[in-house]
RNA sequence: GAGGGCGUAGCUCAGUCGGUAGAGCAACGGAUUUUUAAUCCGUAGGCCGAGGGUUCGAGUCCCUCCGCCCUCACCA
């Protein structure tokens, strides 16, 4: 009677894909399905209410009523002439049962054939089981992709993280925790873009090959153009790009994407990560701590519902105004130097056995200060912090302060002892702007690494601006309380699989 | 780049003093028409990350290598 006859036996699979051996029973299934006539892969199957919804609609009143829903097998529990299975979609899981004298013969047959992981759409009258679970008391079910691997265990799901980055995409459907994390993830990017347009900005996309990597001191990528046998840089900021803009008459602009900076990975670097950076024609630096207030303690408000977050064992809160502390206060707080006292922070850097490397005698006071900045005081700022008003030897692209000419109009936010974001009054200054960029390159081999078409730009006129640097990766970490990088970026960066790493 | 930790069945993990490789889940066969980590009976599953060494004997000790994690370093 069963139309699921085992065919030969067929020793044909990509040998690129090494199926343990008990999984060469899923292959056998699928050939009898085949057999029974039943594509095992599936077509459009319109109209499945999320599991959310069905949940949601499962009250009293709607006693049998008939919904549709598809989803992955997360788990089957058979009872002979019945079976329950559990399916999930992205807004979660729901039960259905499968009845034999319920569904057709030929159904309850191939139902049998059915695998954990495999993806079924159902249709079905809704109601409670006297368990009290929400259930799809299935009429028909439709198989709509067989998988050929097994999932994780059901129980204690995927923790290996390699595996984890990996094979993101059963990261994903095992561990619905990760699920939500991305899923905020994209909400967060939606709300900022929000913000931004509510404020008049337009987002652009400036280029990420560039052929001087300028904004940004860091070390770039290479990589190399054919046709025009030239080699170009991966971008480390859109910076140069995004003031061209502002000279061009775009007043409000801002980029969200990918920036890419070849130095090390860790728990807080990922090699390319997300930046949005926004440029405010006629504002400055104060106006871009209003915006960063508050579209962070938005989006806590709004995305998570609560101003007070945790992120680890830290408890954050959110509430604006944020702590506005200058540089030099907390540099006197910490480490008990006064900037600008360069024979304090010499000593206090030898003191220092964490900063035994730094090279105090060819190094600039200011850079000596930052040393102790970075070690001493950043990892304190737990709570939402502007540091304010850098030296401005630091700051090459910042206009200095009206009474304090050797302080810049800068602010770096810090959330749990992380750079969160980086903002300027921008300097406009085309010829002061030439002399910082030479400072900076040092060197008369190395000027070819200035940027004189942004300078160009700058003669022909660049509004004073408020500029705005925030490191989405590191936003959403803190919002979604994952203490890696690497978990808030899909598939982050890491070294390529070899066969002598495989524990396959 | 340095230091530490980890790598055992598809998954999650045990593996004692160096002495025949284990459990749960998953899988396979059977029973079971309201279960929910279903239950019950039975079966099978291993290059112990890779390579070398010590030893009568290595998952276990030593060396080299590969990969991942953590800390540090690098990082305007």
């Amino acid at each position: 009677m069963t139309r699921f006859v085992v065919p030969p036996r067929v020793n044909f699979f990509p040998q690129r894909i090494a199926l343990p051996e008990h999984e060469d029973f899923r292959i056998e299934k699928l050939a009898r399905l085949r057999a029974g006539g039943i594509d095992p892969h599936g077509s459009r199957f319109p109209g499945a209410r999320s599991t959310e919804e069905i949940r949601n609609l499962c009250i009293p009143e709607n006693e049998g009523l008939p919904v549709r829903a598809a989803g992955r097998i997360t788990n089957i529990r058979w009872m002979g002439k019945a079976t329950f299975i559990d399916i999930q979609d992205w807004t979660g899981r729901v039960q259905v049962y499968i009845k034999k004298n319920k569904v057709s013969d030929a159904r309850f047959e191939e139902h049998k054939l059915l695998d954990l992981g495999d993806i079924i759409g159902v249709d079905g009258g809704l109601a409670k089981t006297k368990t009290g679970e929400v259930t799809i008391f299935a009429d028909n079910f439709t198989l709509l992709t067989k998988a050929l691997i097994s999932p994780p265990e059901k129980w204690h799901g995927l923790k290996d993280v390699e595996i984890r980055y990996r094979r993101r995409y059963v990261d994903l459907f095992t561990n619905p925790e990760v699920m939500r994390t991305f899923l905020l993830r994209s909400h967060i990017l939606r709300y900022i873009r929000n913000c931004m347009e509510k404020r008049g900005f337009v987002e652009v996309e400036t280029p990420m090959m560039q052929s001087i990597p300028g904004g940004a001191a860091a070390r770039p990528f290479i990589t190399h153009h054919n046709a025009l046998d030239m080699d170009l840089f991966l971008r480390v900021a859109p910076e140069l790009y995004l003031k061209r803009l502002l000279v061009g008459g775009m007043e409000r602009v801002f980029e969200i994407n990918r920036n890419f900076r070849n130095e090390g990975i860790s728990t807080r670097h990922n090699p390319e990560f997300t930046m949005m950076e926004a440029y405010q024609a006629y504002a400055d630096y104060t106006d871009m701590m209003e915006l960063t207030e508050s579209v962070i303690s938005g989006i806590a408000r709004d995305l998570i519902g609560s101003l007070r977050i945790s992120f680890g064992d830290i408890a954050l809160d959110m509430t604006p105004p944020w702590a506005r502390r200058c540089y030099s206060d907390l540099l006197q707080e910490y480490a008990g130097v006064r900037l600008g006292d360069s024979e304090a922070i010499t000593s206090r850097v030898r003191m220092e056995p964490a900063l035994a490397k730094v090279d105090v005698k060819n190094s600039h006071p200011d850079v000596l200060a930052n040393e102790l900045f970075e070690e001493l005081v950043e990892p304190r700022l737990s709570a939402p912090t502007f540091v304010i008003d850098y030296p401005k030897s630091l700051c090459p692209l910042t206009k200095a302060c009206a009474a304090e000419p050797e302080l810049a109009q800068r602010f770096e936010l810090y959330i749990a002892g992380m750079e969160c974001a980086n903002a300027y009054s921008e300097l406009n200054d085309p010829e002061e702007q030439e002399k910082r960029f030479v400072e900076q390159v040092g060197d008369a081999d190395e000027r070819e690494r200035i940027d004189r078409d942004f300078l160009d730009a700058q003669g022909y006129g660049m509004p004073p601006a408020g500029g705005l640097g925030i490191g989405i990766d590191r936003i959403v970490m803190i919002l979604t309380n994952n203490a890696s990088i690497r978990d808030v970026i899909l598939f982050p960066l890491l070294r390529r699989e070899t066969d002598e790493s495989k524990n396959e």
